[in-house]
DNA sequence: TGGAATACTAAACACTGTTCATTAAGTTTG
DNA sequence: CAAACTTAATGAACAGTGTTTAGTATTCCA
């Protein structure tokens, strides 16, 4: 019964070519210029052709919200290898930031716009996310385990310093710190964050 | 030459009806249904009309915008009477969480959405958002001179504060704290600002 | 070879923000 | 007072959006 497979994975493989097509046309157009029918033009199909793969725009984003996730996770997984938890969680705050710097709109689409978390049902998990979280408590825990950073409380911490890294770069990629000129943001991001991870430092 | 100063009233008023109606609709039935149409018809006035008032949506969403924030420093000046910097930084926390628990849509357009920094043009300031800034820097000063907090640059702590703050709130509003169930969302936020002060306490 | 399943699309629906020619009303002036 | 000018308001159109559906090809299998 090889038809049937054959079938499913070519059914896969259009779907992944949609999904590419989609992820690339929303880092060069942006997300305003990705509307269904441009993209439909992109791929050589008509429109709702794209609603035989997904649900709705809502489930696209989330697809592509989950592809942004697996390259800030793998960026993220530079760190990993070091083994001074402290260093690493420094190190994973500039990767962070680099992260948001260089990929504006998928920042965007990760932990800013509505659409992706629409098409999650009210219910059910956020699997890329979490792993994210997860990934960054652990280094948390190594640093207060191993006597780097002051003792709190886990979860307040992992809130406390997703918070933080989310509210700066968030502030500047939707434009308001215009109380200061953006040449000076970079500086005051990398400012800010030192001087945070100085106050938490045991 | 009475008819003129009338005529020029009377056209402020309406502006200030269509402004008052948008805003409550805004509220009332959140972004998404506030059209130009469906304010049209709440405010028997054809969509046309509209632009004889604001030059385009962003514009109107502009000002429902300073509205916003003409409230939350209503709010937030609740604290400036207490004399003790520390105190007053420390409500203006609270206020702060209150604001954006009880006007999510207020705050989701104040300091989340696009739209209103689209109407403001690149160069031009932002008075509203600047003016609540000071506020803040001021205190925030005041408890450095004191020696109520550690002794840090104030634009970093400024910076770093409005940056946290609004980290824990954009994150719950857009629905990226899915790792913890809504009923600790409160805790979570209060636990993590009340951290995040005894880091910075001297 | 005929019937069922699949892939795809054109067209329509109900919206959106925005523009513009036209109408109606009010104001000023000869 | 009537004519000319100014202003306010609108209906209709434009160009776009996401989404649904009826209908058409094409492929597969009994």
């Amino acid at each position: 019964m090889g038809i049937t497979e054959r079938k499913e994975r070519e059914r896969q493989e259009k779907r992944e070519l949609i999904l590419r097509e989609a992820t690339q046309m929303f880092l060069q157009e942006g997300y305003e210029k990705t509307s269904l029918r441009s993209l439909a033009d992109r791929i050589e199909y008509s429109a709702a052709t794209i609603y035989l793969y997904f649900k709705d725009k809502n489930e696209l984003f989330f697809a592509i919200h989950e592809q942004a996730f697996d390259y800030f996770f793998a960026k993220l997984s530079i760190a990993a290898p070091i083994a001074n938890p402290w260093d690493r969680l420094q190190k994973m705050g500039d990767l962070y930031i680099e992260f948001a710097h260089q990929n504006p709109e998928f920042y965007d689409l990760m932990f800013i716009m509505s659409q992706p978390m629409v098409a999650l049902a009210e219910d059910c998990d956020w699997d890329c996310g979490f792993r994210t979280f997860n990934f960054l408590k652990s280094t948390i825990q190594e640093c207060i385990e191993q006597g780097y950073m002051k003792k709190m409380d886990l979860d307040i911490a992992a809130v406390s310093i997703t918070s933080f890294m989310h509210g700066v770069v968030s502030l500047v990629i939707r434009k308001r710190l215009k109380m200061y000129p953006p040449e000076q943001h970079r500086a005051l991001m990398s400012g800010s964050v030192e001087q945070m991870m100085s106050l938490m430092r045991a």
